[in-house]
DNA sequence: TATTGTTATACTCTATAACTATA
DNA sequence: TATAGTTATAGAGTATAACAATA
């Protein structure tokens, strides 16, 4: 165990036992660089993605566009007001629910999405370099499937056995 | 595109083609109940990194820690502030360089550390159920290898090919 | 009575500048 | 002059309570 490595001993060789860990610290190493490419478009993180998500999804509510993207919708407000004072998205009320707002992209919106799209997904692959496009998709699947698996509430009951399958 | 799931349409599977965006969302989806089990031993993710590192390398210095587990400096202090009150982790100076800190874990710190790596491991097995032993161990590799690539500084110009391999 | 969007707020994580004591 | 650790602080991301307008 802690064997060396070429760039020094992995003194945390017992953390990278853990995916949880291993997704926490390329989750830390990508994003400064995400930040910086999409702050090159006068984008953040979130900001993107409610554009791509509204992008293919015309006349979206707030309150679904939260849930999708998994943000309180108190934190959308200013996600929103962001993209809507840069002109990217405008919203109109909902003519049989006069509470809810629906959402759209704007010409500009779209075109600053697609610049920013390229950019971003030719960083993305990146990652994946040196791996095939089936190796690729599997990881991505196993991502998501890590994410469902990880949200379901669980006991946290002290399980001694782990499988050795 | 965007095909519905068993689970309904999903609207981010624009967003779901990219691998960093895959990370981000099971980081966040992870961290809550990760947060909680370690808890349960009085530890946050950040404490318990540290606690494990250094019960595997006794006499680390603190920058030495922050490197490893990649924490601003400043940052570490109120971790192994929480560390030595709870009476975890004891320091010394060191006898060579009296500026540095030389790190240890207690008795009481290895017990604790044993007691939540194994109910967090427990926890870890489940991200990758049904994913053989080989499976999980490429899925971590790959992890680290997306961490690495992604941190190599790049020049971020437009690249409009995407590998087709 | 419940829901949509909003405001205010608080808490954690992270990052930087500047200080001290030692080297 | 440089380094180890510290202090103070600021920013981003995220979470909850409470409110107005509407259902």
């Amino acid at each position: 165990m802690a064997r060396d490595g070429p760039d020094g001993p992995d003194l945390d060789a017992d953390l990278r036992l853990l995916v949880g860990y291993g997704i926490k610290r390329a989750n830390a190493a990508l994003t400064p660089h995400i930040e910086r490419i999409l702050g090159g478009f006068g984008l953040r993180r979130s900001t993107y993605s409610a554009l791509s998500v509204l992008a293919g999804h015309p006349g979206l509510r707030q309150s679904d566009l939260s849930e999708v993207l998994a943000i309180e919708r108190p934190n959308l407000v200013q996600i929103l007001d962001e993209l809507r004072h840069s002109g990217l998205v405008v919203r109109s009320r909902d003519q049989a629910d006069r509470r809810a707002w629906r959402l759209r992209v704007t010409p500009a919106g779209a075109e600053v999405l697609a610049q920013a799209r390229r950019a971003l997904m030719a960083y993305d692959q990146r990652l994946t370099a040196g791996l095939g496009k089936a190796e690729r998709k599997a990881l991505i699947a196993a991502l998501q499937r890590v994410e469902r698996l990880g949200a379901e509430a669980w006991e946290g009951r002290d399980v001694g056995e782990i499988s050795t399958t």
